[in-house]
RNA sequence: CGGGGCGUAGCGCAGUCUGGUUAGCGCACCUGCCUUGGGAGCAGGGGGCCGGAGGUUCGAAUCCUCUCGCCCCGACCA
């Protein structure tokens, strides 16, 4: 293609709305604009990223036998209704009515229809297994859409889907998908975790997401480089860091006006982890008091595991509960339910003396109070390995894909069923299966860029290689371009020509920006002595190698 | 949905506190000259309902009220 003929604004200055690099870069090489929040318009040189980056999903499902289908972005309430997700979710869904009044709603997400299709297409164990996928758009009202495209209301979204009769089937299939998963992110150059997930409103079992490391990352995951435990912090477990506790005297302690463990352990000179923190839990079953280590914070995900839904007790609510207003709160001498963090199964704390202006020390868990013990605390940095013990690092990620095991939620909500080998109805065991192409473009940037601009992996750039004739005026350089342009194009090399009249500087600012591989560097004096330069973008070598031999060295280059 | 910030030319911003000629700067854009290996130089030029509505005032980008939009933090996130 000849960069005149394309739509490629850059811009020199960042848009103040941006932020993410990949954001930024986005916006500054021209590849996406901003219609609204959360609302984006793909240029054509980021559509031709999607489209490569589709093509090796398309690639990597087929290979595992799945069938890509489309399904409509408009469905009926009905559909919802039954499985009752209607319901269930707020807000976030886009609902509207067509002329004749009935319920409609935007695609979130496609496991209804699929399920429906199913519902009426599968009848026997011999049509199983199955799995179908397409590369949709989904509509989300999002409560905050940010990070350019990482969160938007509109995005395109590769979604399978696979129904077997049984669990090993179910297994089978996530397996299949788990795998096919890691040579598509491979394949598009990305560094990724595959992490234990929270199954979340998926109502499945067992979840597993894929996680590029990257600042711009809404989520945070809990790596043990030592073993390769990976859990979202959602969930991860973690062994937290042991530390000196001093065995002192069982004894009142007088703490006037001093409610908070930062205030109480300056005041007894101590440390945040010398103190069990308690708090005081509205949940469905009534009042419940949680609790954490001084140094910790308590995991809203993992207590409503435990407890259900829960909210904290309001300020003026927590004395009629526990009889002593905040700040004072301890755990020796209640009647609700107590639940403690696995690590204060042992040692000797501070915490309040459910008395105003008092604490209490020395007390020792087991012995001054009862509770049930669970794991309670976000995992920290340095926190030990759940399975080895040896330090976690926690690290920002974006969510690029997940793989759901969603058993017969939906297929029994929707009568998705089948008859065995006996004769008995049964219904299809279900997983689903997602990945965002426009994140992992997203991620490709956030991991792959420098001071200049976007380094696309060879995979997924728009043009593998950018040709550039530094002065148009000389005619020897024209020619060499074209040539160049036409040998490498005959080879199906995917090659930009940037033909326009603009000076050196700024050819090379833009080709750095828009992040091509290879660029091949024609100027009029390299030329007399029958040399062009190959350069490369992430590296910044550049090879000089006369005119005739660019195509095998790009060839070759590409390859690897 | 809670908290914060910002809406002035295509982009980045100043001006707003303390109301007062014709609203300004850089980049981009157009014309000409010049230049051609890292976003050049000179000269000339076009482009603004100062987010919108209402109000205060002799007079509003500037003060007041309402409203819309965008960004950030949090809640939320199949």
């Amino acid at each position: 293609m000849k960069y005149s003929k394309l739509l490629i604004p850059t811009l020199k200055e960042t848009p103040s709305e941006a932020e993410a690099v990949s954001h930024i870069l986005m916006l500054r090489g021209g590849y996406v604009r901003q219609l609204a929040a959360g609302l984006y318009v793909y240029m054509p040189l980021f559509l031709r990223v999607m489209k490569k980056i589709n093509k090796i999903i398309r690639q990597e499902m087929d290979s595992i036998g799945a069938q890509e289908v489309s399904m409509p972005v408009l469905h009926p309430a009905e559909v919802w209704q039954k499985t009752g997700r209607w319901y269930d979710i707020k807000d976030e869904m886009f609902r509207l009515k067509d002329r004749t009044g009935r319920d409609m709603c935007l695609a979130m997400t496609h496991e209804e229809i699929m399920t429906w299709l199913a519902s009426r297409e599968i009848r026997s164990y011999r049509d199983l297994p199955q799995m179908w996928y397409q590369i949709q758009t989904k509509l989300r009202d999002e409560a905050r859409p940010k990070s350019g495209i990482l969160r938007t209301r509109e995005f395109i979204m590769k979604d399978s889907y696979s129904f077997d009769a049984d669990t090993d089937g179910l297994n089978k299939s996530y397996e299949l998908h788990a795998e096919a998963y890691k040579r598509i992110y491979g394949r598009c150059g990305l560094k990724f975790y595959v992490v234990e997930s929270d199954p979340g409103m998926m109502g499945g079992a067992t979840a597993h997401e894929y996680m590029a490391p990257s600042a711009a990352g809404e989520d945070a995951a809990a790596i043990c480089p030592a073993c390769g435990y990976a859990a979202n912090v959602e969930l991860a477990e973690s062994v937290s860091q042991s530390v000196e506790l001093a065995d002192t005297a069982f004894e009142d302690v007088f703490t006037p006006e001093k409610r908070t463990v930062e205030e109480v352990s300056a005041f007894l000179g101590l440390k945040a982890y010398n103190f069990i923190k308690t708090l005081v839990l509205v949940a469905k079953e009534g009042s419940v008091l949680a609790l954490i280590r001084g140094d910790q914070e308590l995991h809203e995900k993992k207590t409503e595991r435990i407890i259900g839904d829960f909210r904290h007790a309001r300020k003026d609510e927590i004395e009629g509960i526990v009889g002593v207003e905040a700040g004072f709160i301890g755990p020796v001498g209640h009647k609700i339910r107590i639940i403690a963090d696995n690590t204060l199964k042992s040692g000797t704390y501070v915490s309040g003396a459910n008395k105003k202006d008092y604490h209490v020390r020395g007390l020792k868990p087991g012995l001054h109070f009862a509770a049930g013990y669970y794991d309670l605390h976000m995992a920290h940095e340095n926190d030990g390995c759940p399975l080895c013990g040896k330090p976690l690092t926690i690290e920002k990620v974006i969510e690029i894909g997940n793989i759901f095991k969603l058993g017969t939620k939906y297929s029994e909500a929707l009568s998705a069923v089948y008859l065995d080998k006996d004769g008995v109805e049964k219904p299809i065991v279900m997983g689903s299966y997602g990945i965002g192409p426009a994140r992992i473009a997203a991620s490709a940037i956030e991991q792959n860029h420098d001071e200049n601009g976007i380094i696309w992996p060879v995979s997924i750039a728009p043009f593998s290689v950018v040709i550039l004739p530094l002065n148009v005026n000389d005619a020897a350089s024209q020619q060499a371009a074209e040539d160049i342009y036409s040998s490498l194009a005959a080879n199906s090399v995917e090659v930009l020509l940037d033909d326009r009249d603009e000076r050196a500087g700024i050819k090379f600012k833009d080709a750095d920006l828009i992040g091509i591989p290879l660029q091949v560097v024609i100027g009029s004096k390299g030329l007399k002595e029958n040399v062009v330069e190959i350069k490369i973008r992430k590296s910044k070598e550049s090879l000089k190698v006369a005119p005739e031999r660019v195509l095998e060295t790009v060839m070759d280059l590409i390859k690897n």
